[in-house]
DNA sequence: GGATCATTACTCGGATAGTGAGTGTCCGAGTTGAAGCGG
DNA sequence: CCGCTTCAACTCGGACACTCACTATCCGAGTAATGATCC
């Protein structure tokens, strides 16, 4: 069980798009970061078909977060990154072997399947509860102000 | 973010080693399940390097549970199978960039790894609130008597 | 008959190939802004 | 001086190689029961 590297840069878009004032292009945000710009984009493109971002083309474009940051949560962007599938998938092996289960007893979801289930939906449930207004108010109170207002400008430059 | 197969795997054989009478040889468990026998192997031999299961070798060997059902979690047998890696590493991109925070503001951990652990810790939360006995429980509910006490007895034949 | 010993078959354990998702990269289609030109 | 046209540069989006972990497999080392042998 593993976490793509492609979320945790996510997030940290979108915490930047949060604070900026325009629109944002992939590769400023890639250099913003230190990390690769071609990558980088295709993170930002499953952000966009997801809906949580809109990109606008050509010349002084880039990407703008779609709703305030207070309506994306941390789940919202992990789901659009990772893909909404469940990190377990029940293979139904009760029914297999010499006293393999018949299907009419398993109407019923197998109960390992169940608890996998239930603990992802308490990790869900974690993640949807932070918001990246939630992340962006941490980092205000961490960076001085007037820094602040440089990395802004330096966004719209 | 996807779960390993051998961990589904894993926890069935937990369940079923709860109810065997003695040691249970690591092909009797795949064919039982229906499973791959040299895959199968490669998960029981992560469950004994965790000390979740202690095995016999030799004729009439097998694995055995190391503790009793009820104190073992499912989360045990996760992260034997697993690894106790977090999903979530954080990279610190924070400090790359041209705006990259210094090293001395970062005593605190990022506040994005801060809610991936804590979603994190729900989950394991979860998984650690159920063990192989609340298994075994719940399928004796759904196995009439007599088949479980043939499916014992063809383990231990 | 009982104990000892060699045999044998069975077990686990780690070392060895194959595959799919994630990682990283590239180039083309489309759009916007600005500059240049004409009226 | 104003509007139109052309241009150019910049943007995103999808299509193309590469790497690593998971999947699947094999064979060797070690052990305990079994059977034969000897006292």
């Amino acid at each position: 069980m593993k976490l793509a590297t492609g979320v945790e840069w996510a997030v940290h878009c979108c915490v930047v798009l949060s604070a900026a004032d325009g629109p944002v292009p992939a590769p400023r945000l890639a250099e913003f970061h230190g990390v690769s710009r071609t990558y980088l984009a295709k993170s930002l493109q499953a952000l966009s078909r997801a809906g949580l971002v809109s990109s606008t083309e050509g010349r002084e474009g880039g990407y703008v977060l779609n709703r305030p940051p207070a309506e994306i949560t941390v789940l919202d962007v992990v789901l659009a990154v990772e893909g909404d599938a469940p990190a377990f998938r029940c293979t139904e092996i009760r029914q297999n072997g010499p006293f393999g289960a018949p299907p009419e007893r398993c109407v019923r979801p197998c109960g390992i399947a169940a608890v996998m289930a239930q603990a992802e939906q308490a990790w869900r449930d974690s993640l949807a509860a932070t918001t990246i207004a939630d992340l962006a108010a941490a980092v205000a109170e961490i960076v001085p102000p007037d820094e602040a207002r440089a990395a802004r400008a330096w966004l719209s430059q």
